[in-house]
DNA sequence: ACCTGAACACCGTTCAAGT
DNA sequence: ACCTGAACACCGTTCAAGT
């Protein structure tokens, strides 16, 4: 029941005040703007408050604690995934569109994939995005328990490989390190350092994404054995 | 220059006071247990400077901030992490179990796969286990840009999917929702709820780490092009 | 009944004042 | 010169006092 979808927000009185009434929709919108702005540690339920010109006790009928803000916003953002995917041809660039629609939208917001992260509660937008991928799967040939599993691991890897390009932290340290790896201690890493290093961001993510692709196609669920999986469909 | 590994500890004066000299080793300590014990929040400056009995200042000349600290814990954490792999059969086994001993690392304490999903800097233990990764996939036949590449893609599965595992976020709220998806609405979703529930979390990881790794060996990246790479070795 | 200012219990970081 | 207590500028959340 801690899912903030789920909680009606509080209702303002009919005629309400002459001041814009206080709304979650309200709310959420401020806290996003914040997000661009400033970023993950920007949005602060003081600084939303302030936002929209309240105390930040005012929020909390609203959106719940911080979490349930989070969740909203984040909610909020992959509205605007595009899950048509319609001008592609072949299935599997219709799914690596949509995939990477996804990942635009999380690296477009500084602290987008930050809160996608943990993925604290599912709204209906993440609804949206999780019965198109499924659907792409089934329609791409995978059975029904295989599809299951591996929307929850092409999720995980887009979104954390958002998480990794968002938090700038300085490549040049990681540069540093690896360059700076010597061939006594760590020999692999030394001998390839160029390779390790090498690679523009969305060819790298690309290469990922057909990989995961390919080896998810490869290796049907049911093959081996799928417990609770009531029906062994098609 | 803002790796914490790089910059060496203030030194404590020969012949030191009579109470235990502070030490970036004693801090370090008192805050991975506290990590043990609290969780992520709960290794604050703070808590971490009463631990070891000084005021919060104390610590930045040892550690530097906050970020310097967590980095260093999460290092320490690593150093548990078995690279053996040596009783394994087959060199995809023992990348498997490399890969399963980082994760049960991550998932012992409860924080500290929150601190590896950024990975703020890379320490010692953590560029071991780069090497030793790096070292099994070459042995398994891929060649060294797919390795390098896929290395990234591994580490960044392995470690979101240990924090998707640590914050325990009541999964009761997730499966209510895809439990309470709508046919009319979310249809894939409604259609595969039991097989996007079903499994024991270890199956699925086991399943996914198999997906991926088959991917990249079916994936080389120099069937394409890889741009920077020097050497195309072997 | 609803709303919210002020209070509470924390943070990370800095800096001046002490040894 | 080094170390650190106290101060600064923030947090999220609660609750009593106001309307």
């Amino acid at each position: 029941m801690s899912n903030p979808f789920d909680r009606p927000e509080a209702l303002s009185r009919r005629g309400g005040p002459v001041k814009e009434p206080l709304s979650r929709d309200r709310i959420v919108t401020a806290a996003l703007a914040l997000l661009a702005e400033e970023g993950l540690e920007g949005m602060s339920l003081r600084k939303v408050a302030a936002a929209v010109e309240t105390g930040p006790a005012s929020l909390y009928p609203y959106v719940g604690d911080l979490e349930g803000l989070q969740a909203l916003v984040l909610d909020r953002a992959l509205a605007a995934v595009d899950t048509s995917g319609a001008k592609r041809r072949g299935r599997r660039e219709r799914l690596k569109a949509v995939l990477l629609s996804y990942s635009a939208v999380l690296l477009e917001k500084p602290g987008l994939a930050q809160l996608a992260m943990p993925a604290p509660a599912i709204g209906p937008h993440t609804m949206r995005l999780l019965d198109t991928l499924l659907g792409l799967l089934e329609e791409g040939g995978l059975d029904r328990p295989t599809a299951a599993w591996a929307v929850d691991l092409l999720f995980l890897y887009v979104t954390s490989s958002a998480l990794e390009q968002t938090r700038g932290h300085d490549p040049r340290s990681h540069v540093a390190t690896i360059r700076g790896a010597s061939a006594a201690d760590y020999p692999h890493v030394h001998a390839a350092r160029a390779e390790l290093l090498s690679g523009e961001v969305p060819e790298r993510f690309s290469w990922a994404l057909d990989a995961v692709l390919t080896g998810v196609l490869a290796c049907p669920v049911t093959s081996s054995r799928q417990g609770s999986g009531r029906k062994s469909s098609r």
